[in-house]
DNA sequence: ATCCAACTGTGATCTACATCACAAACAACT
DNA sequence: AGTTGTTTGTGATGTAGATCACAGTTGGAT
């Protein structure tokens, strides 16, 4: 499917936008395509984009003193990325963006993103909704964090992206449910 | 300070609404009195309205099957609560919210709130940006959650509010942080 | 002032998970 | 096919925090 399609029905989902008006949302946008392994947003980076994820699969992830790394999302198609707090706030990035797979995404710019919100009164409404579902998401994996197990929390992710276990390494699992790769490893019992 | 104004000078930070509109926008909010210990959302509750805090402390949390509790926030003046999954979903309450303290709120109903959004464009520019907010604090805490002990935690905690500290008793504190009222208790050492 | 309920501190013990260490399996590139 | 790096499994041991039990303390209601 093209990409300008994918967005088109992603969009159609939550806000009306008439041809002409979906014509200059998606025009706000650059395809861009990278290879496995390689890295959208670094850490100390400036960020003034964010990601839609046509194909492939992304992470976005912290990495603290103890060169341990965390991750917050596995972003895959139809799902938005970027390092928000820089996003939203001009600061650097803390948060890194890189590719699991090889992907294309649509980026789009603060800039362009506030422009559209401005113009398209439905592009506003597109994008708060998008933000209610993240911020309702974010708070049920942080009651799942302080309430379940690592094995509890593991067949939660596996049930519901399936997928994750073809394509992931175990060890980047791991780092998303916030446990050692070892004790991961160890579920398996 | 009257409640118009609290609101008024809450939404202006974000944004502009002239007199007219403010009025409307005001008018859609139901002034709400509650008592030390009263229940706003119970876990089973249909829920309709979302909070926003005028004076006071509110909690929102989670119960799990074995009774424990889990705090998602600590809701202080100028800060907005509900069960938004419920809100946005129509589902059954899972999150309750109560009063910590005697509070005073408005509350705005769902209708309400969609109806804003879609006649005042600036109100819904004001509720994406309020949940952008949101989306990136509860991003930051599952982090923490992650990554810190309950040590730093606390003392992250206490940091930001230090009012806290005076108001809300230490076992709620502990349900915060995801830590056993004991375990918090022996920090001092 | 007194009573009851809610809250806080502290010891003893238990457990889920981390960390370290090493070996085996797998993939990728030349 | 062989070399190199990446990923996974598994044992041994350490530790932060949970749980249970009980005592002391605070605070609101009558």
């Amino acid at each position: 499917m093209q990409p300008k399609q994918i967005l088109r029905e992603h969009v159609a989902k939550i806000a009306k936008l008439n041809d002409e008006e979906f014509e200059n949302f998606f025009n706000r946008f650059e395809l861009r395509s990278y290879k496995k392994g390689q890295t959208i947003i670094a850490a100390g980076d400036s960020v003034d984009r964010e990601y839609f994820v046509l194909s492939g699969c992304l992470k976005s992830f912290y990495i603290n003193d103890d060169l341990k790394m965390f991750i917050l999302q596995f972003a895959m198609p139809t799902w938005w990325t970027s390092d928000y707090n820089a996003l939203y706030t001009n600061a650097k990035a803390t948060i890194s963006v890189d590719c699991i797979t090889d992907a294309e995404v649509l980026s789009l710019s603060n800039e362009n993103r506030e422009a559209l919100c401005r113009e398209i009164h439905q592009a506003e409404h597109f994008f708060r909704w998008r933000t209610n579902r993240g911020y309702v998401a974010s708070q049920k994996r942080l009651l799942s964090m302080m309430n379940n197990d690592v094995k509890h929390r593991y067949e939660e992710l596996m049930a519901q992206y399936p997928e994750l276990y073809q394509i992931v390494p175990k060890q980047l699992i791991a780092a998303y449910l916030g446990v050692s790769r070892e004790t991961l490893s160890r579920l398996h019992h």
